[in-house]
DNA sequence: GAAGTTTTGACCCATTTTTAACCATTTGCT
DNA sequence: AGCAAATGGTTAAAAATGGGTCAAAACTTC
């Protein structure tokens, strides 16, 4: 016994593409608990993604040990560990900035709080839009942002305004406290240390599949 | 001389990376276009972008030589090259399936035609929605996809419908002869070889930002 | 209860991607 | 005209990532 652990676990040295592929485990083994599947293995997980299975053992065992040898892994048991790793076990609540074509949107989005992200607070420039609520949360004025992250005990920002305005909507954030963002806006903004941002943006995945069409497909 | 271009180029084997920081290198050139800035160093670029100096001028040599030595990159010259890399010197056209809240949302999101992409047709299942018109985009039934692809010579085809319809959309885009899809649906969606799959998941995004606001943040 | 089967988890290797060091070339200044 | 400074491109090394192999473990079957 006590084999050494091999390595410490330290978060941060997890990178970007595990955690991705926590995501993705984390809803499939949703489905198979939906499908009444009780034990699943590392094989039949790889079956139904694009991962082998070495490589989803591999990505689980940075986190600890969760299968039995010869059996494999309790879907429900795994699940559980899986969204706990991802800190997904608790709701996360979240604040939009830009109350646009876009954000209005991700206010009807259902896929956010079915992952347990809530938005509960929109702020605007746009003074004509204040005090209007759409899904039952009113847009506020930005200015209120920092009392409004104390108050609501928020986490997450998401960034949905134009270009121009993106780089500022972020400083807002940071300063009201947010350590963690998401950004629409196709720029590359600049982010302080121990700030987490990432991008989601339309314009480099279009002109990735851009770049497919003109040189690979027949 | 007749250097011996140290390996032939073979679009295929350039990483994702590569193509997506292309995309960020063509915004940047855009930007230090409209600051009248005409010639500019990799270092320089360096400090405006997170990747450094060796970096840039690799993924540049991938394709060619296309800066000056004891000068630098001419800024017009390169933003033309590297569009044309990316394929998008060329409009291209986009179908739409799926028109619900972020379908509707993309509809009227400017950032895709100021890149060169238009949305010239929509989709829904609801044939409610038939016959109305966003955008001038006028939604159409599904069936109608195969023609409408060929008529107006779409090339992409983006999936913005609930997680139970994805697969079955992404079959119709598939048969209608669209080699590029861009999905939101927060699904892994099998696709055969030589169909490109770029997948934008927020969920995913919003969970990565739960991870470190688990383990990292302070 | 012992052999056999299955499957995890740890270790090791291959490949890819990034970073660093070096060389070549151009411009501008003395 | 020559020399120094600056910079791109190339080659090599390093780091990171992904995949393969095998012993230990747990269950099943005879």
């Amino acid at each position: 016994m006590s084999s050494n652990a091999s390595l410490i676990l330290n978060y941060e040295n997890i990178s970007q593409a595990t955690i991705n592929r926590l995501s993705l485990y984390s809803r499939l083994l949703a489905t198979l608990a939906l499908e009444e599947v009780t034990v699943v293995s590392s094989k039949e997980l790889s079956e139904r993604t694009d991962f082998t299975a070495t490589q989803i053992r591999r990505d689980l065992a940075y986190f600890g040990q969760f299968g039995k040898r010869g059996i494999g892994y309790e879907v429900a048991a795994l699940k559980q560990a899986v969204d706990k790793i991802l800190g997904v076990h608790v709701p996360r609540k979240v604040a939009l900035i830009g109350v646009g074509n876009l954000g209005s949107a991700l206010l009807g989005y259902r896929v956010l709080r079915e992952h347990n992200f809530e938005i509960v607070a929109a702020f605007d420039n746009d003074s004509s839009k204040w005090d209007r609520a759409i899904n039952n949360v009113v847009i506020q004025n930005i200015v209120e942002l920092p009392e409004t992250v104390q108050s609501k005990q928020i986490e997450i920002g998401i960034i949905a305004v134009p270009l121009h305005a993106a780089q500022s909507a972020l400083d807002c954030l940071v300063a009201a406290g947010i350590k963690a963002i998401l950004n629409f806006a196709p720029a590359h903004l600049t982010v302080p240390r121990h700030i987490k941002l990432r991008n989601v943006d339309l314009s480099i995945e279009l002109e990735g599949l851009s770049y497919f069409l003109q040189h690979q497909a027949p």
